[in-house]
DNA sequence: TAAAAAAATGTGTACGTACACACTAAATTA
DNA sequence: TAATTTAGTGTGTACGTACACATTTTTTTA
């Protein structure tokens, strides 16, 4: 009622039988629309829209009332037509052939770049060896001396993405990353809360756990992996066990992949443990020990690495934390694309939900 | 190399360079580049991409020569401005007031709403009254009846929906379902594996077993709500001890939520039942009435229903698994609305992942 | 060989937005 | 009051595609 009365005041006859019309048929509302009812130029409405001043008072009244009554909303496919730029996205991350676990991360990548083939933007995806630092920092570099619209990364390691970050923020190019969350801020994260997925572990541990059993969190390469990564997982899960059962001792074991098997084998037996936590994709590695030391337990890893499901399969395995490395990399590249394309905003900061997996609905993940 | 050789020959010495400048420029193909490139007008070029005949073989073949070359790919974003027609989707799902499963559906949808407000489409959601089927034909003829582009809804119904899939064949309307899957063919599916998310169940309760649990499957309300649904869950399920535990007997229990605390009563009294899976949301009903009894068990049960995540967190439900009905529903319409607007092509049948949840990481889902 | 018919090709316009430029009206100055 | 500035307004064009229509070229017929 109120918006009817309002628009007899200030609009005339006509306009007014126009305004029901474009309300009453099933129209999109057009800057033309907007210039009908307002009685102006499709030029004043554009200048009211963009702010650009050169705009009388009354027209700039008349102008927003329509705007505000039609409630006019730009067509993002006109209006990214029309600005006809090319956008350039540089992605940065792990090296797959050195660590498998980056596999389905490239492969999301690779999937979104083919569904926005036809859209104007320029994706590029370049790798660094996870094991080396240096490598990040360099590439990454070399990536944003070439301006690119948007950077999209890993940010594996603390120090080395604060330089990154740093070398960034001088430059207006928008900052992304998923995975790991750095310390400096950043425009847009995807990724997991790892603290609660530590917690998820031990609840998923905590179901099996009797009086006498013997506890270990195991954390494989902790050196050139991602140190906070395990950390965090780590506290959830202490965390959990501090709540339900106070008592219970947590072992906590740090091994590399080298000689892994001989000190595995050795701290398995000498503190019985017959419960792990694993914090990596690596978690196959404990499964095989116990297999070879013939010995039963109950292990909660993560990832769907080919060698975790086996074991997830065979029984060696109970349950696995999915990270969804892929989904996490499609999901971020797709609101870097349409946030330059269509300025469509999504939330700053995303965390994808921390998927349990065993036996059985592993089947129903592609 | 067989490229620039096939070049050469076909096109003359400027239109090469001109298609090594667009080769190393980063500009999109347009159909204009086409129609340089191959030395014709752009008319001929639409000819040939739409394929209208009145083209000479040799501009034909110019054409596809350079179509190819330049992998030419058409701006979705000007065909549809071109396009310029207002697509009308039409969904009916069941009333979440009378079951707040349907809750986060009508949420999900809401939210792509919103999301393409700007888009030239008219998305609208309708209700039936999931108790009876009748409500379901009537709205569903009614919207049919007003000729949308594509259909989309919860084909809870059997022979029902049926009824709504004929007359929608006759209409070249796109069909689209989602949450249970139709005898007859749609065009488009979202759904979870049901048979399979049963087994998920048994995975998740046969850890627990001991020689001497007694384990049932509840059906809620088999009446009226979708009873392949629950037969096919059941199936699963027993699918799963057949094969691990073929000994074990499992119980089956069909209740009403009429006089379920009583009935349920005497059925776990009876047969001194104390593991569960029960097939629908209605979870709850049975942790209440295990509390009620004051007794333990375990209980692993459909759906993030406020009610079950209470029961959830106090321990009385171990797991739940996560049909996702939001998901479902928006994953559905985005497909629809980005096949109409753009037409791009997604997989006509997408089974989501059957998602566990216990007490912990269901802090992770929103 | 000219005229008519048919085939092939090119041109112009629209979609909705954005922006440069041209123009008109009002305000200021001489 | 005329000349000039300035505020306000309107017009035209481009983005890339699609399609109607106009124009040119080739083929057929008289």
């Amino acid at each position: 009622m109120y918006v009817h009365t309002k628009l007899v005041l200030s609009l005339t006859q006509i306009d007014l039988l126009f305004w029901i019309y474009l309300s009453v048929m099933k129209k999109k509302i057009t800057i033309k629309d907007i210039a009908k009812v307002a009685n102006v130029s499709i030029g004043t409405v554009d200048r009211v829209i963009h702010k650009r001043g050169k705009v009388s008072e009354k027209a700039l009244q008349k102008v927003n009332a329509a705007l505000e009554e039609l409630n006019y909303k730009a067509n993002p496919l006109a209006r990214s037509l029309k600005n006809n730029v090319i956008y350039t996205i540089a992605i940065l991350i792990p090296d797959p052939e050195k660590d498998p676990y980056w596999l389905p991360c490239r492969k999301g990548i690779e999937e979104v770049i083919l569904e926005y083939e036809a859209f104007d933007v320029d994706i590029s995806v370049h790798f660094f060896d996870p094991s080396k630092p240096k490598s990040f920092v360099q590439k990454g570099m070399e990536l944003i001396a070439k301006n690119p619209n948007a950077f999209l990364f890993v940010p594996l390691f603390e120090r080395e993405s604060d330089r990154l970050l740093q070398a960034l923020s001088k430059k207006d190019i928008v900052k992304a990353t998923f995975n790991s969350l750095p310390r400096n801020h950043v425009d847009q994260h995807v990724g997991q809360d790892l603290y609660l997925s530590g917690r998820v572990g031990a609840k998923l541990i905590y179901d099996f756990v009797q009086p006498a059993s013997k506890i270990a969190v195991i954390h494989i390469d902790e050196a050139f992996n991602n140190a906070i990564h395990m950390q965090q997982k780590e506290e959830g899960f202490k965390s959990f066990f501090k709540e339900m059962a106070p008592g219970h001792h947590i072992h906590t074991k740090i091994v590399d992949t080298q000689h892994i098997q001989k000190t595995l084998s050795v701290f398995i037996r000498e503190n019985q443990i017959n419960m792990f936590f694993v914090t990596t994709s690596k978690t196959y590695e404990v499964a095989r020990t116990l297999e070879s030391l013939d010995m039963e337990g109950t292990i909660v890893g993560y990832d769907l690495l080919p060698e975790n499901l086996s074991y997830l399969k065979k029984g060696g395995i109970q349950f696995l934390i999915h990270q969804a490395p892929g989904l996490q990399a499609s999901l971020s590249l797709k609101s870097l694309v349409e946030k330059l394309l269509f300025d469509k905003e999504s939330s700053k900061k995303q965390l994808l939900p921390i998927e349990i997996i065993n036996s059985e609905n592993v089947e129903s993940y592609p």
